[in-house]
DNA sequence: GAAAATAATGCAACCGGTTGCAAAAAGCCG
DNA sequence: CGGCTTTTTGCAACCGGTTGCATTATTTTC
């Protein structure tokens, strides 16, 4: 049913060569047969299976996008910036949806059915192993969001968690807060590990600080408000560092229903700048990770090892910022 | 490099036949070739590859998941259960991101390059004519949170918007409310004019009500926030029915700016039920769209298009309820 | 205007699978 | 064990394209 290029080139009277000339970019064909060519396609409605020439190109335009983040409204932010990057430069996103599934086998063969040209792990949360698993079967890959090391074996593009860390030790001193909370994450993501190792790097070695530390069990708002209702039960510290966004607004729900007030009787400060955090009945302090250069650059990496498969693999990492909002006291005069 | 059909073929020593029906159900191959084949297959890390096995049976198993709501946090969730659930049936979604490119030309070409099996529109803002194009293209769709319709010309799933906007305007009476507003989403979408024509329907037979009307320009946070505060600048209603939960949340950050209580001074109720609105500090009551029956039956139906292509369309309808949680005075005794 | 260089074209093989068909092998029966 | 039925197998053609190569057409050059 659907029109072939045997079609085309039997109604504009050429080889089937020619058509598949007219179609591929920089071949050789006269003025005159593209015309005729393209005649004949417009008439039919012809466009060329992109899956029948990618078995001897060797090229399919799929890139698999691989992600465990669901729950999290900063990802459809990052779904978002990668469909339309990828979009404009005339690749398709393979969605795959990871649950709980995070043995990198299955996903592996799958992305191998459809022969992706690259494959792209969205997730903070994943061990570089999964994407390892893609590098070590020299399918490309590039893990974002991911964590950083000083020669990776594999494509990262992210933020320095650990120096994350840091910042947000040395923004709740600078505001003078004294006892002072870590509210990672799950314990098992690199991402919590790397962030608390940078907060009491810098913790451990100012004076007068005490400082507490618990996990939630996911990225999630019930996660953070779970948690933030437990440490409420007794004394809280005066302000928390928390995993990221999310578990912070489920936090500051926590704080709300026990009456106390942020940021003077609790100060919070999050992670990730989602859109969410600038809203205004939210106003959430955080550290802003630089969603858009972290996805175009992973992107152009992506493209890059598309074109050159044994390009060593690298990382890239780009530096947060702090947002001010309203959720910390201002800094000490 | 990849390891192909013939390589297993030639290490099992039997034909490629041989090798395909091993890996074809329901074919007919002795248990000891299958044995043969399977060890050999194993030894060499094979595994079919499906896009050249599309060419001739004519499935790829790929199903285009077309959307142009990646800003409404709703649809995480969409895209979560969508995902899921294609998967669990061995199908793989090719996310599309439709920006403002709502011209479904372009779309169905690409996805006709990629031979998917079917497609899913996963919007209320399309206009059924986005659907439609496909329908008419002879490749299987099914529109997702679309526009109810007594003889659908094309398969849709989703809930009453009319029916809707009736229970909103007798929820706010129900509450003694009697200067009520409308705030609608896009002037445009179809979702905000079966919504409005529901809720007028019940008021302009109601006396003694007051009935006011504008605009957001967006699903979005920012365009309820804009317009709630456009409305706080004279006297406000007592009581609106926002286009969706993101534009009501939008509206309830203006309100608080205000300094206004709600629901004591301001009312508000949403539609959605996403997963944002029963977050403590937002409290929000809102109509429940039952997501999860929604996109079941999407994907069963666009299961069975495949089976039938010719089936005719089809509309299915979920009913919606009433969410009561904080921002709506309670019913008068 | 003829020879040489260049461009355009079609043939045929190939990409990695599937499948109808006829031949071969195995199973069944008396 | 021979004849008959059923199952298994390989051959070869095909799915919808691409591409190296040899052939033919066109252009350039003198």
């Amino acid at each position: 049913m659907p029109v072939t290029l045997k079609d085309v080139a039997e109604k504009a009277g050429v080889s089937r060569s020619a058509v598949s000339r007219t179609f591929t970019e920089g071949a050789s064909v006269s003025a005159k047969t593209r015309r005729k060519v393209e005649k004949a396609a417009a008439e039919l409605g012809y466009s060329p299976n992109a899956l029948a020439s990618s078995l001897t190109t060797g090229r399919t335009k799929l890139i698999g996008l691989v992600s465990n983040n669901f729950h999290n409204p900063f990802f459809l932010q990052v779904f978002d910036l990668f469909t339309r990057l990828l979009q404009e430069r005339g690749l398709r996103p393979l969605l795959v949806n990871l649950t709980d599934q995070t043995d990198p086998e299955s996903t592996l063969q799958l992305l191998r059915q459809y022969s992706v040209d690259g494959v792209i792990v969205a997730s903070s949360t994943l061990s570089p192993e999964f994407a390892l698993a893609f590098q070590e079967a020299r399918v490309p890959v590039v893990h974002s969001f991911g964590r950083i090391a000083a020669s990776p074996r594999v494509n990262v593009v992210g933020i320095d968690n650990v120096e994350c860390g840091r910042m947000a030790a040395r923004t709740l001193i600078a505001r003078g807060y004294k006892r002072i909370g870590f509210m990672g994450g799950p314990r098992e993501a690199t991402s919590t590990i790397d962030r608390r190792k940078g907060f009491n790097e810098v913790l451990s070695v100012t004076p007068g600080i005490e400082v507490t530390e618990s996990f939630a069990t996911a990225y999630s708002f019930d996660a953070g408000r779970a948690e933030m209702l437990n440490l409420l039960k007794q004394m809280p510290a005066d302000a928390y560092f928390c995993g990221d966004d999310v578990l912070s607004i489920g936090a500051l729900s926590a704080i709300a229903d026990k009456g106390l007030n942020v940021p003077k009787d609790v100060g919070i400060i999050g992670l990730n700048d989602m859109d969410m955090a600038r809203w205004e009945n939210i106003n959430l302090t955080t550290i802003r990770q630089p969603i858009r250069q972290i996805i175009d650059s992973s992107v152009e990496l992506v493209v890059a090892m598309l074109d050159k498969p044994e390009r060593p693999p690298e990382g890239r990492f780009f530096a947060c910022e702090i947002i001010e909002r309203g959720t910390l006291r201002p800094v000490k005069p």
